[in-house]
DNA sequence: ATGAAAGCGCTAACAC
DNA sequence: GTGTTAGCGCTTTCAT
């Protein structure tokens, strides 16, 4: 009975001769519609189960010039804020009659823009992009008119919407609640140079420069694995430690704490350490961590129906959301948090 | 300049005649065949370039008849442990010329049967399932022979492969383990009985009976709310603690150690905790989380290697590939651990 | 090495 | 309601 894999598959065709009918009658059964006789529509199904029917939807989009489907490249699955924006977007989307095709870029400028390419290719109707690491350019060239909206950045590109929360703010925000703490030496931690993503950085030299305060600044790489490491080798140098550290997100914070914690400092007592995205695991009883809530679940919502909204044609160029970050207190930098 | 949305795009038809060459050709250069001229190549590179050509995938795979995609889906993205094997399957497939396509689930059953048939009608060459919670029946009747290779679950499917971890064997592990700490009252909270993962369960009931234990069976939903949630449940019953308590995964030991901290409960002094899948964050010294490794990285790494033997013809009928599960102590159960 | 012609499996008018 | 006729944009023999 096993046929050889890739075996010719069923086609509409032979639905319909052996249904008796038409096959463009089979293409609208399949798309359920209402214009089908109950009769011809029961013998089609029927024939269609028989024969183990299954649509070739690379057929049916390639005749049809839609795919209804969104492209969705993520950053960095490790990171629970993509989770986050992943069921926002979902939920922006449903009842829209859209689906979505999910990648991961992997902070690799290769890795991102093949995927970007491939949701291309594959003509998707839209592509929306959680932390996209390249450039202007390439994202213009690679989407090929393509619309899209980005999510956590601001970009300056034809057709491209942006959906974000005020980093520059989060920055700002984030000194503004170490400093009213008492803390002077306040510590950034943040990430590669030639990444994109700098506005926190300059939110916070903002702020420390308001304050009249000596900006410190670490590089890392966004992971817990980078922010402890990075933890661990300023511990070994032996350097004046900062009073308070700010992270660039929540796992890189995470990644200091248990550096800290490794090394017998206490947090906040030793060092009051914070970071920013809120993502779930910062407000565990567990953990504590006082960080910048930037409403991920909210971005993949609002990124949804934006696209839709271009999709609909209801929306004039390059949108720009941005949304305002709220500061969650916790034991991390505050011992009289909840 | 700008055009339209979806306006007709430009085809190979396009770029050929502006290189003055046929469509094959075009196709050939496109596909990076050796056996074109360097000067023909370059004039259809120019040209397209020129155009900005976006060569139409829906097209070629539909022509070709292959995709060379495999596709992934997953049950939740706010479990790590499906980052892990994600991982691990992009290094499984990594250099085989494949790439993926990536869905998610959602543990709900219509979801997931329609990110399935969705790859399926898709013609993906090949699935993998980290995760799948439907039935026998509904995958093979989805699959349509497309080949599957099912993470983290045995399933008697024909041409579909199983890779995963010994969960009988970690039930006993998580038992042998807490028993050889001393305890007697070991708990187990586990998952919706309509789910099929019930192997964790049976392990952790043979072991009891072994060892002449009464087993206390609470189900909750295989997240860290969830968890947190069943043990606030049960503490606000006031009902005799158990001493030890094992939870079908880390998310939801997780959860139960939150609510015993609020409740200001010692871990493991009053109450010792430990999970399975041994996620990434149950390592942190913030968490240190006992647990039993369940190589999801590794999982993910066969699965693949599975899969590409199945496409490549180098395999028999329906393997099942079983890890033996690893005991990682923490604290959250032994204080002298690490 | 390159081109011509025949599909791939479906949808989209347009007739009837 | 249902069938007919053209494609969609590409890959594939098969010539040359």
């Amino acid at each position: 009975m096993k046929q050889t894999p890739l075996a010719r598959s069923v086609t509409m065709e032979d639905v319909a001769r052996d249904a008796g009918v038409s096959r463009a009658l089979v293409s609208l059964v399949m798309r359920e519609s209402p214009k089908v006789s109950p009769a011809k529509r029961a013998a089609v199904l029927q024939s269609a189960a028989a024969l183990g029917y299954s649509p070739n939807r690379l057929a049916s989009r390639l005749a049809s010039h839609r795919t209804n489907t969104l492209g969705v490249l993520f950053l960095d699955l490790h990171n629970s804020v993509f989770a986050d924006m992943y069921d926002g977007i979902t939920e922006g989307i449903a009842g829209s009659g859209n689906q979505v095709m999910v990648a991961v870029g992997s902070a690799d400028p290769g890795t991102e823009l093949d995927a970007l390419k491939n949701f291309v290719d594959l003509r998707a109707d839209g592509v929306i992009l959680a932390g996209y690491t390249g450039s202007a350019g390439e994202l213009e060239a690679a989407l090929r008119g393509t619309p899209a909206v980005v999510i956590t950045r601001e970009m300056e590109v034809d057709g491209v919407a942006s959906v974000l929360t005020d980093d520059f703010r989060s920055g700002v925000l984030a000194v503004e609640h170490l400093h009213g703490l008492g803390h002077r030496r306040i510590a950034h931690v943040d990430i590669s140079d030639w990444l994109p993503y700098t506005a926190r950085r300059e939110g916070y030299l903002h702020a420390m420069r308001q304050f009249g305060l000596e900006p410190m600044l670490v590089h890392s790489d966004m992971t817990e694995r980078g922010g402890r490491a990075v933890m661990e080798a300023f511990l070994a140098s032996g350097a004046t430690l900062p009073t308070a550290i700010f992270a660039h997100n929540d796992l890189t914070a995470i990644g200091i704490m248990e550096a800290l914690a490794i090394r017998g400092l206490a947090v906040p007592g030793d060092v009051a350490v914070m970071g920013c995205d809120n993502i779930e695991v910062a407000a565990s009883p567990l953990i504590g961590l006082t960080s910048i809530d930037q409403h991920a679940g909210e971005l993949g919502r609002v990124a949804a129906q934006v696209m839709l909204d271009r999709l609909a044609g209801s929306a004039g160029p390059a949108v720009t959301r941005k949304l305002e970050p709220v500061l969650m207190v916790r034991r991390s930098s505050d011992p009289s948090a909840v």
